[in-house]
DNA sequence: TATTTTTAATTGACTGCTCAATCAATAAAA
DNA sequence: TTTTATTGATTGAGCAGTCAATTAAAAATA
């Protein structure tokens, strides 16, 4: 029963599935037919809209990082200091709607497809640069020419910690995470004041 | 041409191609024919020593496990106190042994297999056990009830740095995560002290 | 307003390919 | 002669991608 104007809701409810069809299956388990049923459509729909399974994959990239890019935005308007800056970050990377078992994983999929794909790695690197380009510049006046490795580190302990909630068998808690965090970047710059 | 007693050293032989496999192909996207080829079999002979796909990527997981075990046992020896100890195990991690791409990578495609997958979740959780009793036994002595905390700490920055090292568009040296780990430990047992 | 035409949404059936798994056949060592 | 190693050929399943047919809404026309 066609009713028009589908277009952009069914694209977003096609991205919205894949997310949790990846979630259960794996990036490359995952089928066509997984995810348009969980959209309740038929596989040719989604080809229809996406023209490959790729494109359905690459368009559910770049969806998580506009989320993730929204909901740092979001946060940083409203941080002045450098040091509530950083906090921001570390907020918005375990806050809820990003946190969800099923969008941590598919973004921690994201993160394996870019080690063999270029594509994929030509957008990551985007995105962590940029993470760590906006700690980096924060960190400066906390800890001054130690501000670029520790941004590497906050970066890396930030995709640490979500690869460890990303596995049941752990069941850490995003409260846990953030608070390990932000106990590695006061340790640091407890020392850097010295 | 038939010698006798290769079993083992096909075995060998087709575990090491599938690190390499997996490396260029990712988990699921690498086939029986990519791991034959590379080992210089045939696709036959792979399923001959192996009985299915599943069991030779599960013998794959459970060589690079032990592989890391003896690497860590190996520095554990030599520490004495509970700060050589916590740095044998952070050496092991990113030991050139443990820390070349294929083995970082496929290291991080079981991780990523373990979301979905019961039975490698369980391998997983019992190294990641025991790795972070270990922390925690040394880290006792130095930061008290911090330890737990710091442990899981160490542990997901430990799994961060290699997700970073395994991304080639950001290319990371052994050295430098080393270094931004040691920071880190630096800084919490400063912290501990006042 | 009533009728026809166009356009968008949607699917079932089909195609072709890739791949895991099987098996029977061969070859060499013991 | 038996045992082990090895492979080519084959099978069968699953899946991405195509296409023609169907339905209903919207637009155009009378």
């Amino acid at each position: 029963m066609p009713k028009r104007g589908m277009q952009p809701i069914r694209r977003q409810e096609l991205v919205i599935a894949a997310v949790e069809a990846i979630h259960e299956r794996g990036l490359n388990g995952v089928t066509m037919g997984d995810i348009a049923k969980r959209a309740g459509v038929s596989p040719a729909l989604a080809h229809h809209y996406f023209g490959s399974k790729d494109e359905l994959l690459s368009a559910t990239m770049r969806h998580l990082l506009g989320e993730f890019a929204f909901a740092a935005r979001r946060r940083l308007v409203d941080a002045k200091d450098p040091r509530a800056r950083v906090d921001a970050i570390l907020e918005a990377s375990f806050a809820p709607e990003q946190f969800s078992p099923a969008v941590t994983s598919a973004w921690l999929a994201f993160y394996m497809q870019s080690i063999h794909d270029k594509a994929a790695a030509r957008l990551l690197a985007i995105y962590l640069k940029r993470l760590e380009a906006n700690l980096r510049h924060d960190l400066r006046p906390l800890v001054g020419d130690g501000a670029p490795a520790l941004a590497r580190g906050i970066a890396a302990m930030i995709d640490g910690l979500w690869l460890h909630a990303a596995l049941p068998t752990l069941h850490r808690s995003p409260g846990e995470a953030l608070g390990i965090l932000r106990d590695y970047v006061d340790g640091r710059l407890a020392v850097a004041r010295t």
